[in-house]
RNA sequence: GGGCGGAUAGCUCAACGGGAGAGCAUCGGCUUUACACGCCGACGGUUGCAGGUUCGAUUCCUGUUCCGCCCA
């Protein structure tokens, strides 16, 4: 047989052949009555707010990785895909949009606004998919789910009815972070931190009421403004400065009311600025404890958009930085103005919007957390759940550990709607159903939350929701819990702590076995890429460049653990040259495929023998690597096998065979064999990690190659065990390789061309008898005869390969002082190594404590160090000798 | 303020407590019958710094500097 394959490989028409085609014989579609240990995949959903980023693209990868490793090694597999409808954020994409269209997305009203969105759903959702689809994925898209739909908003309305049922959700008037360009509550993650704001701390005098004997108190503060809402001072107990005002009065300088001076350690450190803070418990959350301890007034000063409102006074209208500068300005006129200095603050800002987010009292939804975050906790603890790597445990503890109530009501139109009713006492039903009456009064005027839920809410049920529940499906039950989610270290928080409280409290079981936490992907410099910075790099663009198959195992090659992956387009290209060099491997293949007979006689000979142990080697590493979640290491095993094995040493030795016309044919058949059923292993291995450019070379293997299997995507996966390994094989190929390299140095360091003819003397008989039978080989790569001879000659270079001394006749090929350069260069290392080792030896601590065998070890490299300086060092002399 | 991660060849990254490696870059040599998107060879390191444990430390411990991140 014999096939003309192109000089070269094209990986786009590759990817867009097996991507329909796999399609077609709907390869991934799971059965869950098919037999086979299950392992399953949730994606973290996309949201879909535009286009997927490298994030993703590595996101995705990885799981591919595992799921195609497992589908090819005989697990029942599923990878559901899909979208997320992320409520805040695809909001203000498309409110966005509007705005450049010149229309206020609440002119739409709220069904208008809607179907944009559900349109916009449309674009986002389809270029993700196609997105996904370029690079390779093996998602089961019959299963695909988005957070919105129909059968999903029911596992959320079920999710918020049995927590509340369960008392684990209340509503009630807190203080919540309120974003005032969005206008909506914030959960306190989705409030970031800027740090080293740089503010001024503003001081003014508080005047104390002259029947309490007059003077004045004075507060510093960042947001003068607040003073509006300040309903106490508060000054350390134990402060000697104040003691004596403690229950004194003030009287506000511009509202018309009294507040009082308190007493509260936790609150105040004396020894920050005048050691007097001013208490605005509507408007801080420590102030808001403040007020809880001390019964205070909570005057909630801001309107839903972020201005004052009336309870502002002559403010009222304004925005908070205007109202800042006008409340500072009428401060200095009554002379209550006590200076200013600089002062670095963290802000809080919106996630979303970059808005400053106000704390501000108001009444919300909240989920009660301890009693959820408890089990979650323990469930981590116990192993239920494994984080991989095991560091981020801690962070996922940390934050259970500290949980506050979890704020989730939204003023939002895109989301899943409250599923609770207000009558005209405001008193709330929550039901599965639209209610005929209030659970309270029985009225029957009900009109239903206007809010929805915040998109985390749903995104915790994603692990079952996806299956079906609150349904008993059958895919619940088979496919849950997931073996593994893989994922970014950003949203343990946002989603795998919630997911995990979510699963155990509903499903009573875990989501998932294990959380493999990938890193961020960087850019060259370690920056975040961001598109402010405009250092974005487009995965489609790289694979439009490269192919799938080269970015995947690029972003697969640098996913070392806990590391981030700083993205180098230079390694893209390094790993298109690896398809390539495969390409060229498999070519080679081909062209000795001529009268190949796969059901013919075979006689193997030892690089056939080697290059299967080698085989067996790489299987069983790549394997460990990932069943362990090492997946750079297996890129780099398939990597170093394919190219340092395979292509540099077996493809060469396979020459010695090949070309040799006095080889018989059942020698040559066993290494044609050979040649394509390690291209086959290869292949297979590979695949997980290059799914297209795989499949394209498996469809052009030998039928009887591929044991029937159409796809190499169904294939099994290689098993190291069917690749014996020979102990004395692998000693006689490595002092081969080692001979050659030894002669490939002597005649790369003196410029000895190819194209003069060496010879190489070896003096010991067993030697020898190696050698020789290598010797089509050793001609082959160095063009070097191999002779059995002590004579040495005048001028010769001396190596030493495995202790063995070996000389090749240089008189006539270069001059002395080449050699003599050369043995020089090589003595100062050899020495060298003597000395370290003999010092390591001498070392009475060492050969006393250290293990025998590595005792041994040492001693036997040493006497190898030994031999080789002495031989070194002889020829050296008689390079001098006339 | 609390916590986490990183620092190794010019660059990007590896390395069960047992003489520090790879890819790229650099330099030199090869029109060799799969491949110049290639082959062969070479150069390149006080493993951030200071201590400690150990016969032995890139690896374990303590401290410290710088960079990044998370939480308050």
């Amino acid at each position: 047989m014999s096939t003309d394959l192109p000089p070269s490989y094209d990986p786009h028409a590759a990817a867009k052949r097996w991507s329909e085609a796999w399609n077609q014989a709907d390869l991934f579609r799971a059965d869950p009555k098919a037999p086979g240990e299950v392992y399953s995949i949730v994606i973290p959903p996309p949201n879909i707010t535009g286009s997927l980023h490298m994030g993703h693209a590595l996101n995705n990868t990885l799981q591919d990785v595992l799921i195609r490793y497992k589908r090819m090694d005989g697990y029942n597999v599923l990878w559901v895909p899909g979208t997320d409808h992320a409520g805040i954020a695809t909001q203000w994409v498309v409110r966005r949009q509007l705005e450049k269209e010149g229309i206020d997305f609440r002119d739409l009203g709220r069904e208008g606004f809607l179907d944009r969105v559900w349109k916009w759903k449309g674009v986002s959702g389809d270029t993700i998919t196609t997105q996904l689809r370029r690079l390779g994925v093996s998602t089961d898209w019959t299963r695909e789910r988005f957070t919105l739909d129909t059968d999903l908003q029911r596992a959320v309305t079920e999710h918020f009815v049995q927590l509340y049922e369960d008392g684990l959700i209340y509503r009630g008037r807190r203080l919540i972070n309120w974003d005032p360009i969005d206008q909506t509550a914030l959960s306190d993650l989705e409030v970031e931190h800027e740090e080293g704001f740089k503010t001024e701390l503003w001081s003014f005098a508080y005047p104390i009421r002259e029947e309490d004997g007059g003077g004045e108190i004075v507060v510093a503060t960042t947001r003068p403004e607040t003073m509006l809402g300040d309903t106490a001072v508060a000054v350390h107990p134990d402060d000697p400065r104040y003691q004596h005002l403690i229950g004194h009065t003030i009287r506000h300088p511009i509202l018309p009311r009294d507040i009082p001076i308190i007493a509260d350690a936790i609150l105040v450190d004396p020894e920050f600025g005048t050691g007097v803070v001013k208490v605005t418990p509507a408007h801080d959350f420590n102030d808001f404890a403040v007020g809880q301890r001390h019964s205070l007034p909570m005057i909630n000063l801001l309107n839903l958009d972020g201005t004052m409102n009336t309870e502002a006074g002559p403010f009222t209208g304004m925005t908070v930085l205007e109202a800042r500068e006008a409340v500072k300005s009428h401060l200095t006129e009554l002379g209550l103005f006590r200076g200013t200095q600089e002062h670095t603050m963290n802000l809080g800002r919106s996630q979303r919007s970059g808005a400053v987010v106000e704390p501000m009292l108001s009444t919300q939804w909240f989920v009660k957390m301890k009693p959820l975050a408890t089990p979650a906790l323990a469930a981590v603890r116990h192993g239920a759940t494994r984080f991989v790597p095991k560091q981020w445990e801690n962070t996922y503890y940390a934050w259970l550990r500290d949980i506050q109530d979890w704020c989730i009501s939204r003023q939002l139109w895109w989301g899943h709607r409250i599923p609770a009713w207000y009558c005209e006492h405001d008193h709330a039903t929550v039901s599965r159903a639209t209610p005929e009456a209030c659970a309270t009064c029985g009225s029957s005027n009900l009109r239903q939350d206007e809010d929805v839920l915040d998109t985390w809410f749903s995104s915790a049920l994603w692990p079952f929701s996806v299956f079906g529940w609150p349904e008993s499906t059958e895919d619940l039950a088979r496919y849950y819990p997931t073996s593994v989610l893989v994922t970014g270290f950003d949203i343990i928080f946002f989603w795998v702590a919630r997911m995990m409280f979510a699963g155990i409290h509903f499903m009573g079981e875990v989501p998932f076995r294990d959380v493999y936490i990938h890193a961020l992907v960087r850019d060259k410099n370690g920056d975040k890429m961001s598109k402010t910075k405009g250092n974005v790099v487009d995965p489609l663009v790289v694979i439009d460049q490269w192919g799938a198959d080269a970015f995947r195992f690029t972003l697969i090659a640098f996913a070392a653990q806990g590391r981030d992956v700083l993205w180098d387009e230079k390694r893209v290209e390094g790993y298109h040259r690896f398809s390539t060099k495969i390409w060229q491997a498999l070519r080679y293949c081909f062209l000795q495929a001529d009268g190949y007979d796969p059901d013919g006689p075979m006689a193997f000979g030892p690089y056939e023998d080697w290059i299967r142990a080698r085989t067996g080697a790489a299987v069983a590493s790549v394997r460990q690597a990932l069943d362990d979640y090492k997946f750079n290491e297996a890129a780099t095993e398939v990597y170093a096998f394919a190219w340092n094995e395979l292509c540099d040493w077996y493809i060469e030795l396979s020459k010695a065979t090949i070309y040799d016309e006095s080889a018989t044919f059942e020698q040559k058949n066993a290494v044609k064999h050979t040649l394509f059923e390690t291209m086959a292993v290869l292949v297979r291995l590979l695949h997980p990690m290059m799914p297209f450019f795989t499949e394209e070379i498996w469809s052009l293997l030998p039928e009887a190659i591929r044991e029937g299997e159409g796809f190499v995507a169904t294939a099994p996966y290689p098993q190291a065990d069917d690749y014996p390994s020979d102990p004395a094989v692998l000693s006689e190929i490595a002092l081969l390789q080692d001979l050659i390299t030894e002669i490939r140095r002597i005649r790369g360091e003196m410029e000895i061309a190819l194209k003069v003819d060496l010879e190489v003397r070896v003096g010991e008989e067993p030697l020898y008898a190696i050698l020789q039978a290598h010797e089509r080989a050793v001609w082959d790569a160095v063009k070097c005869r191999v002779v059995l001879s002590r004579e040495v000659p005048s001028f010769a270079a001396t190596g030493v390969v495995s202790g063995h001394k070996l000389v090749i006749p240089l008189e006539g090929v270069v001059d002395r002082d080449a050699e003599r350069a050369r043995l020089d260069k090589e003595l100062t290392k050899v020495v060298k190594d003597v000395d370290q080792l003999e010092r390591r030896l001498a070392n009475p601590g060492f050969v006393d404590r250290a293990p025998a065998e590595v005792v041994q070890e040492f001693r036997d490299k040493l006497d190898a160090a030994r031999q080789r300086k002495d031989t070194l060092a002889a020829a050296r002399a008689r390079l001098e000798a006339p």
